[in-house]
DNA sequence: TGTACATCAGTGAACGCGCGTTCACTGATGTAC
DNA sequence: TGTACATCAGTGAACGCGCGTTCACTGATGTAC
């Protein structure tokens, strides 16, 4: 196999970018090797610099996309557009045993905090913390962002702390906790 | 250098362990080599294995001691045990800047997580997280675990996010916003 | 439409580097007399 | 207490390996006539 067609680059292309945005959020960015990503694609690793110009590119441009779907995914489901149906689906083990599909900003959190503050990952990242911050923020009565920012880091703290301890009863316990404390903060 | 005494070989282990648990911390079980972990304690990466059988196995003492040393910190001011105090602590902007000295439990979560169930670092990080549940649940209004798991939950996520989101006006919301929900959970 | 040729997407060997781990060696420590 | 010697903590070269990145090459694609 050599040269592909244009539009075969382009399908390789954004093949790379799907394969990345799920790997990098299931083993981190640097759980996943650039001959893993173009393995992964069913091509070559020298090939992988003729699509960008570095990993860390890369990983902004994975970051991005995952972003943009879950945006997509949440604006083509506008029959779900609750506070209970956001939490139902962000604490559920699913959720919590597939961080490939999942929410790019628990996944990718620890490996952005640890990157320098230069790497082009953190302005995508940035970008995923203010989308879903905006969704619970038109959720909130009143919109308020106070209480969206509680919410948000209740959700992200529950299912990073329910991956960190999943095979224990904990890992269980920490969902339920936060999904009742988010849907029924008043109960007595 | 060749052999050193006892004493000296007792404190160069416990030089290890120390400077360890602190750059786990900060740069998470991946980031930091055998060597820089030597290197940092002034020895050379050769003299490790006459100390611990492999890096896996140093990350789980490691892990241990930031546990025991959080619980010894703890224990020894109890005129500090309170919800407001616990929360001060660590939603303040020192803990978001140096994770050396700061909760293990949020530090290695992610890296927990994707590390391998059998490996020894998983019981530590258990430990952790018991731990910090117990004083949680200890403050309580009637041991509420419920309302403790939230809690952790909050906190965890806030100082994650935080940290992920430094430089950022967000990042000290998140604190900000999580301090204020965990202490006034009834305010209008 | 058919042919000749330039382009360039992907290949795979190679680069320098750092990783975790092993091991022959050194020389101060600890011990037996 | 002093001497002779065995022990063994730490050294540093070396192991095989995988990393991100580069580059000469290949041969199908795309284009000019």
């Amino acid at each position: 196999m050599a040269r592909v067609s244009k539009q075969q680059m382009e399908r390789n292309r954004e093949a790379i970018e799907l394969v990345s945005s799920q790997l990098f959020r299931e083993r981190g960015l640097n759980g996943v090797s650039v001959n893993d990503l173009m393995a992964a694609v069913g091509l070559t690793h020298g090939g992988f610099y003729g699509h960008f110009a570095s990993k860390d590119e890369l990983a902004a441009v994975a970051s991005r996309r995952a972003v943009e779907e879950s945006t997509l995914r949440w604006e083509n489901t506008p029959g779900e557009h609750s506070l209970q149906a956001l939490v139902d689906g962000y604490l559920d083990v699913k959720h919590r045993d597939c961080p490939a599909e999942g929410c790019v900003v628990a996944a990718l959190a620890s490996d952005v905090a640890r990157e320098g503050p230069d790497k082009p990952v953190h302005q995508a990242y940035l970008g995923g913390v203010r989308a879903m911050l905006a969704r619970l923020e038109a959720l909130a009565p009143q919109q308020d962002r106070q209480q969206a920012l509680a919410q948000m880091a209740m959700l992200v703290g529950a299912l990073t702390l329910a991956r960190a301890t999943r095979g224990d009863a904990l890992s269980e316990q920490f969902l339920n906790a936060a999904h009742q404390a988010l849907l029924q903060p008043q109960a007595e």
